[in-house]
RNA sequence: GACUCGGUAGCUCAGCUGGACAGAGCAGUGGCUUCCUAAGCCAUUGGUCGAAGGUUCGAAUCCUUUCCGGGUCGCCA
């Protein structure tokens, strides 16, 4: 609604004084920081300049022009302010417009409607297999499954794709290891932590000894050409993984449309490497295969020596399966910041080969969690296991609730919602691309800028709403929405659709999450102002209706989000 | 060294396609539970937006230089 409103007058604005004067037009509609300086504000500096009169002019044709708006009965107030133009809704008007379009589901449900046939693959979590399930990917999971809830609730179709790290060198190491020197039982017992293990003290080894490494992609290499004793352990390593990551997987609640990892693409390559080759692309060089990509990037690697594949190769292959199998309009990698370069060279090489979808594919990176401040490396053994986090987590919320609600029904289950929550929104608060240092403390802090800040809010309305029987019968008292609280609420109700719309264009749920933590701090302020249960059925019927939307849309944004709703706490 | 990302309150961060006196949460301080869950609310302390120049009517925001930190830089993924 807000949004309509400014983009209605932006148009307008634009199209009246271009017109009279005969100049292009870019005009800027904001909303001032100051209550007292109105709902919005329109800098008339820019627009005397760009249309080449003085700003008193200026200010007297866009005051003229508003005051023709087709939007001027929702306006109540409009006058100057030093070079800025500034407007007062008329609030009984919006909150009446809000309140209605919200019955009809638009504020929420319109977005879901299919608005377009685009389809966006999501290629996010992707763990390495013979690891355990990290913090790291842990950040990729979270991200990329809140994204495609997002594209999905503007009707795009979305592909999630956990690209698993099941391929590579990594597995000759871990082989050799395991034939070399690993306790077999051990290794049965508890694969991946004694896989780990072994891989760890691999390369604890090669440093000294670098035949081990010449070893390991001997090894990779005949894996790669089919033999059959690796290809068997190969499998019973992915295998043992895979169950171990559908314990995250079912706590955090993601699933995907695919689990094609690298492997699967071992033999898609050969006909990128033909293309190349054709192209003339590939060059030998060392004695490793790559492609020239100019003064401004390192070469990509494509073929090493012995002629086994690398990362990028199968990375190359899974872009193009997905683009002949999927069609996708946009091709979304949600990994780490450290990997730009390899993205830079990826879209690099589709360019070379003539290909125009480079644009197309987006990496959407982010922040890498740093242990004293510095990046985590299993190689090195630093590691932080994502399932002792939510463990932690899920205990840490049951002591809560142990302390404020002992007599709560089913309390494991919902500490189990409160904690995996909480780890999931700390994630989202912030910028996806910011660095942070790794504190659990942070993850499951409970008070403030939280997730169960969030869950809260939403339970304390939920009690309220079920105080008593309550069906709302459309009569409301609008005179109430005069109120700056009120309105301020009915405000970010209706820019709940913009905001996912802002979410997606920056592939940022962050943007979601300020939001709702800024629309729940409203309802907690009404909620320590106003007596809610009041006598006057009007009264309390108006603030019972503004309360249900303003759960629905933390629900609907927490939901989006990826966190879990619940009804008590 | 090259490229790249970041440096805003004690801590964690928002604001960054230039706009009006720089905003939250946490921590600190002082209040609020006969009444809908105090995982909350109210009030309050705290900042020369890393530094220096520049562009502009106007810069945390754009440009240049510089300092500090992270990341990446052919046979790992």
């Amino acid at each position: 609604m807000l949004e309509t409103i400014k983009k209605t007058l932006k148009q307008e604005l634009e199209a009246t004084l271009s017109n009279i004067y005969s100049l292009p037009l870019q005009v800027v509609i904001e909303e001032p920081k100051r209550r007292d300086q109105g709902d919005l504000s329109i800098p008339v500096f820019v627009i005397s300049k760009a249309l080449l009169i003085p700003l008193p002019d200026a200010l007297k044709q866009v005051i003229s022009a508003l005051e023709n708006s087709s939007v001027r009965p929702l306006l109540s107030k409009i006058f100057t302010l030093g070079g800025f133009v500034n407007l007062f809704l008329d609030k009984l008007a919006i909150a009446k417009e809000v309140i209605h379009q919200f019955k009809q589901g638009d504020s929420i449900y319109h977005a879901n409607r299919p608005l377009s046939d685009k389809v966006v693959c999501i290629d996010y979590s992707s763990p390495n297999i013979a690891k355990p399930f990290s913090i790291g990917h842990l950040r990729s999971t979270i991200i990329g499954h809140a994204l495609g809830n997002i594209f999905e609730k503007l009707g795009t179709k979305v592909v999630r794709i956990n690209h698993l790290g099941d391929f590579g060198t990594q597995f000759g190491k871990t082989i050799y290891a395991y034939l070399h020197f690993g306790d077999k039982e051990a290794v049965s017992k508890d694969p991946i932590n004694e896989l780990v293990k072994l891989y760890v003290e691999f390369n604890e080894r090669a440093k000294s000894d670098p035949s081990l490494d010449v070893e390991a992609r001997r090894i990779f290499k005949e894996l790669e050409l089919g033999n059959v004793e690796f290809l068997a352990l190969w499998q019973w390593m992915r295998d043992a993984s895979l169950r171990d990551y559908m314990e995250v997987y079912q706590l955090l609640d993601v699933s995907f449309d695919s689990y094609a990892g690298e492997a699967f693409y071992n033999d898609k390559m050969q006909p990128i490497i033909d293309d190349l080759t054709q192209k003339g692309l590939l060059l030998e060089d060392d004695g490793a295969m790559i492609v020239d990509l100019g003064e401004q990037m390192p070469p990509a690697l494509i073929q090493k020596t012995d002629g086994s594949t690398l990362y990028i190769t199968r990375d190359l292959a899974a872009l193009f399966y997905r683009k002949e199998n999927y069609h996708f309009d946009e091709c979304l990698y949600v990994v780490g910041n450290e990997q730009r370069l390899h993205f830079e060279q990826i879209k690099a090489v589709i360019e070379k080969m003539g290909y125009d979808f480079s644009p197309r594919v987006k990496h959407i990176n982010f922040g890498l969690v740093l242990q004293d401040g510095k990046k985590m490396s299993t190689r090195k053994g630093k590691i932080v296991k994502l399932l002792d986090v939510l463990t932690e987590a899920i205990r840490l919320s049951l002591s809560y609730i142990e302390e404020k609600n002992p007599d709560l029904e089913d309390k494991e289950r919902i500490a189990q919602k409160i904690g995996v929550s909480a780890v999931v929104f700390n994630d989202l608060k912030n910028y996806r691309a910011n660095d942070f240092e790794f504190d659990l403390e942070g993850m499951v802090k409970f008070e403030g800028q939280t997730g169960p800040y969030l869950q809260y809010t939403s339970v304390r309305i939920q009690s309220i709403l079920q105080a008593e029987d309550f069906e709302f019968n459309g009569v409301i008292d609008v005179s109430l929405f005069d109120d700056e609280l009120y309105f301020e609420m009915i405000k970010q109700i209706s820019i709940y659709q913009a905001i996912i719309q802002k979410a997606a264009e920056e592939y940022a749920p962050s943007v979601v999450a300020k939001y709702l933590l800024h629309l729940a701090s409203l309802f907690n302020t009404f909620y320590g102002r106003e007596k809610i249960m009041v006598e006057n059925v009007l009264e309390k019927n108006t603030k019972k209706h503004l309360l249900s939307m303003v759960r629905a849309i933390l629900n609907d944004g927490m939901k989006l989000l990826g966190m879990q709703i619940i009804e008590k706490m």
